[in-house]
DNA sequence: TGAGTCACG
DNA sequence: ACGTACGTGACTCAA
């Protein structure tokens, strides 16, 4: 006998509606709905890959009209009209399942479940391995030695499996039992009957005492309750009639298990061809990493449009005099070397509209080109005329003479589609440019080569910038041509592109940190920790790895006995949160807290920095990214400066250790009051909010006294805490659920003061449902300078996503704008500096705060450019108001 | 690589 | 019935 057989059948109807209703619903480039169709396919190709069956079928209901709906005409009766959007992905999945090589099963007046259960059965029988995939219960009852059946939880991606233990453990019934239980409490999903008054507990009850449907009602007499008595009296017929139709057909006629017909045999040229119509790239990946590349190199890649390899017929540019003048647009590759943030330029590609030319940064060339970037880099960013970059502030780092010529294709993408994960010149091109042929590296050209001028520059790095600069040139109108169209080129011109000068200087600015301090304070923890973890290993009665969530479970929850108050998808959790509230029941809980803290102190923020300090100059130097974020926030790494402890006292340590460098005196920080809130004020319109704010007032004692309708010298801090928690839930869209949580008070309590607020403040209410309609309406939100932010899943079937979605409407407008603001402060203090002659210098920004390095002598001017950048930003209907603080580190500048 | 955790605004 | 606060980055563990 051969090796046993895996059948794997899957119930499509059922799927691929829940997969319509779980996906949001994405079309291809034609405008046909296909989110169900790919939502199937990777729910598919994960069974296949965790399940690796020889043989796949794939069932499917052909029409309402079936032999039970001759029986009973209201059978499913009750059921909405199936979706166009979702009919039309029917013929799709045909498709889909024939590039799979699974068959595609339906018949005339037969439901899957009953094709389903007659091939199922006759495979199980037959010695297969047989699983069932549905997200239909009724099928619990096909579950037989040899056939187990995979229902779906939420969504889609998750599965219970039940074998005849799993279902007797939830059931206490066996597995056909199901039916008897179904005609005794009907299904409404599928308007089945059943007998009224009968629900699932006493239907369970009966069948588990009295085994069957027919049973049950030959023993009326002797069940308890006169009323359950009647009922079942009354409705005998109905209760036998439901039994019938909750009975899966076991014996289609005509359909006849035989494993050959069932074998699955993939066609790869049909998958690309198929996914290629739809332009469904993913499903190509998920099939391909499945079952490989096609075998047949004859099939040809899938392609929308004939993509053309670029001419990089170059000219390589020695002398000085052969230096062409450059009038018209240009598009910049260079090859850099060096660490961030002192990239060295080693070669540049220049592309014009007809040449290509390459000049190593050591010829003599180089100086002439130089030369002339520098006499252009004022002018006026008039399209035709721009020097064309992807990346422009590592082009700064190399010396690039900063300007407003520049069209950085980086930044522009960003403002198009803040979300993307890179901006890669090849992914941007081959978006933007799908008719321009990748640039594939030659084999040959991999080698390096030393130049006569002694640059190493590799043939490959060479052609890559020809090839970079050359794409560039053809982009650049394109994403210029866009930015206008969506009303971005104001943004990208007054802020996103003078900003990335401003980063360039700070980053090179670097911070200094404090070594010694900083060496002592790892000694200390260090020690401290040790002590935790070995007083900690006491406790539990054996040593563990307390940084593992998993080991910290299982002693404090299975050993301990710990009462476990929250889980996660793996597991118990083990969250501050969590340990919080099991601080009273073991004293282990306290330490476990503080070697957390000390923990993330050491590893994060002592040997994490220690790492990133130059040797040179004893600073850090961070990246301040500018494309990361999709509110319009920067972001900063390696080190990341904008997330350094101040909550608490052992944090702020840490915070101390950052210091003026040499030649300085003290580290002066400027942080916004409150710019969210004003933003929102400003932005809503809201008589009381702008009024709170122009009286200079309190606003979260205000919102207070407004919620909880007390005058304003009566509120108690307890009352000012929760207004203040509501305040920031308004901000971040708020839920009810998210403000009990937070405030640790009942979901009606935080209903309430919700409720309670948005009539207080009606114009912040209105500003909330405008931004969720303009959202709906449009599929995009944007800031007070227009930067957007697209919102595609606002109109999803999905309750988490489109919420989720609805909560971004809310939170981006208000977040973006004060990004905008706090940017465009930047630009005027960097300006307002430099103008002025300072030494002074900005270092950080963290999101509505900047940090200098300020010279004594300069501190009153430094805070008089301060106040007027970044006060007079911005002419509002509520003052923009800064606290400026000085100290001998950053602790003490606040 | 993903999940869990935790630092910041 | 659904099940959450918005935006980031870094570290650790366990596959």
């Amino acid at each position: 006998m051969g090796k046993q057989q895996r059948f794997v059948v899957i119930d499509g109807s059922s799927l691929l509606f829940r997969a319509f209703y779980a996906m949001p619903p994405l079309t291809d480039r034609q405008g046909k709905p296909v989110g169900a169709v790919v939502g199937f396919a990777n729910m598919f190709f994960k069974l296949m890959g965790e399940l690796q069956p020889e043989l796949a079928l794939i069932a499917f209901d052909k029409s309402r009209h079936t032999f039970r709906t001759e029986k009973y005409a209201a059978y499913k009766g009750n059921r909405d009209k199936t979706p166009e959007e979702l009919i039309s992905q029917i013929p799709l999945l045909q498709d889909f399942a024939a590039a799979c090589g699974v068959s595609f099963l339906e018949k005339d007046n037969y439901e899957a479940d009953d094709l389903i259960g007659t091939l199922a059965t006759q495979a199980a029988t037959a010695g297969c391995d047989t699983l069932v995939i549905t997200g239909d219960r009724d099928a619990l009852q096909l579950v037989r030695p040899g056939l187990r059946v995979l229902l779906t939880k939420k969504g889609i991606t998750e599965l219970k499996e039940y074998d005849e233990a799993a279902f007797q453990e939830e059931y206490q019934l066996q597995p056909l039992q199901l039916i008897d239980l179904k005609g005794l409490m009907g299904d409404t999903a599928d308007n089945i009957p059943g007998v009224p008054g009968v629900g699932p507990k006493t239907a369970s009850k009966l069948i588990i005492e009295y085994g069957s449907v027919e049973n049950v009602l030959a023993h009326i007499v002797d069940i308890k309750g006169k009323k359950l008595q009647e009922h079942l009296t009354e409705n005998k017929e109905q209760a036998l009639l439901s039994k019938d139709l909750a009975t899966i057909e076991l014996a289609v006629p005509g359909v006849q298990f035989a494993a050959a017909d069932y074998a699955i045999q993939t066609d790869h040229a049909a998958m690309q061809a198929f996914c290629t119509a739809h332009g469904l790239n993913a499903v190509w990946k998920n099939f391909t990493k499945l079952y490989g590349e096609a075998a047949d190199a004859a099939v040809p890649a899938p392609q929308v449009t004939e993509q053309k390899p670029l001419d990089l017929t170059y000219t390589e540019l020695t002398a000085a005099d052969a230096v062409p003048e450059f009038t018209a647009g240009l598009a910049l590759a260079a090859v850099l070397t060096g660490k961030h943030p002192f990239e060295k330029l080693q070669g540049l590609a220049l592309a014009t509209a007809e040449q290509l030319y390459f000049v190593s940064a050591e010829s003599a060339a180089w100086a002439q080109v130089r030369a002339q970037l520098q006499a252009g880099v004022d002018a006026a960013p008039d399209g035709d005329a721009m020097v064309s970059v992807c990346g422009l502030k590592a082009l700064y780092h190399a010396g690039l003479p900063a300007g407003k010529v520049y069209f950085d294709a980086e930044l522009a993408a960003y403002l198009l589609q803040p979300e993307r994960s890179q901006y890669a010149l090849a992914a941007l091109v081959q978006q933007y440019l799908p008719q321009v042929q990748p640039y594939v590296l030659q084999e040959a050209a991999a080698q390096p080569t030393l130049w006569e001028t002694g640059a190493a520059i590799t043939t490959a790095e060479r052609e890559a910038a020809l090839w970079q600069a050359r794409a560039l040139y053809l982009l650049r109108p394109v994403l210029q041509a866009e930015l206008a169209a969506q009303g971005l080129d104001r943004l990208y011109r007054d802020i996103e592109l003078p900003l990335v000068a401003v980063l360039a200087d700070m980053e090179q600015q670097g911070i200094y940190v404090n070594r010694t301090r900083l060496a002592e304070e790892t000694q200390a923890v260090g020690a401290r920790l040790q002590q935790l973890e070995q007083d900690i290993y006491t406790l539990a009665g054996h040593p563990f790895n307390v940084n593992s969530p998993k080991q910290l479970a299982q002693v404090l929850f299975e050993e301990m006995h710990l009462p476990p108050v929250k889980k996660t998808k793996t597991g118990y959790s083990t969250n501050a949160e969590v340990l919080e509230t099991l601080r009273a029941d073991n004293p282990i809980v306290e330490l476990i807290l503080q070697q957390r803290m000390w923990q993330k102190l050491k590893s994060t923020y002592l040997d994490g920095i220690v790492n990133l300090i130059s040797a040179e100059t004893g600073r850090v130097y961070t990246n301040f990214n500018q494309t990361v974020t999709a509110t319009g926030r920067l972001s900063s790494s390696d080190p990341n400066l904008q997330n350094i402890p101040v909550r608490t006292e052992e944090g702020r340590t840490i915070r101390a250790m950052f210091e003026p460098g040499e030649g300085y005196d003290c580290l002066l920080s400027a942080d916004y009051s409150q710019i969210e809130l004003r933003l929102l004020a400003h932005m809503s319109g809201d008589e009381s909010f702008i009024d709170a704010f122009r009286q200079g007032q309190d606003i979260h004692a205000r919102t207070a006294a407004e919620v909880f309708g007390v005058p304003l010298t009566e509120v108690t801090p307890l009352m000012r805490r929760k207004a203040k928690a509501v305040n920031f839930g308004i901000v971040y869209g708020i839920s009810d659920y998210g403000l009990a949580r937070d405030l640790h008070i009942p979901r009606k309590e935080a209903a309430h003061y919700i409720a309670t607020y948005f009539a207080r403040y009606p114009g912040v209410k209105r500003f909330m449902d405008e931004q969720v309609a303009f959202a709906h309406a449009h599929g995009y939100v944007e800031t007070l300078y227009g930067r957007r932010r697209s919102l595609p899943t606002i109109n999803s079937r999905n309750f988490n996503q489109r919420s989720l979605a609805e909560r971004m409407a809310m939170n981006t407008p208000i977040q973006g704008s004060a990004a905008d603001i706090i940017k465009l402060a930047m630009i005027r203090a960097w300006d307002g500096v430099r103008r002025a002659g300072l030494q002074s210098r900005i270092l950080l920004q963290v999101h509505d705060e900047l940090v200098l390095e300020v010279v004594q002598a300069e501190q009153a001017q430094v805070e008089a450019i301060l106040r007027e950048a970044m006060e007079q930003v911005a002419a509002l209907s509520v003052p923009l108001v800064i606290d400026v603080h000085t100290g001998k580190n950053w602790a003490e500048a606040k």
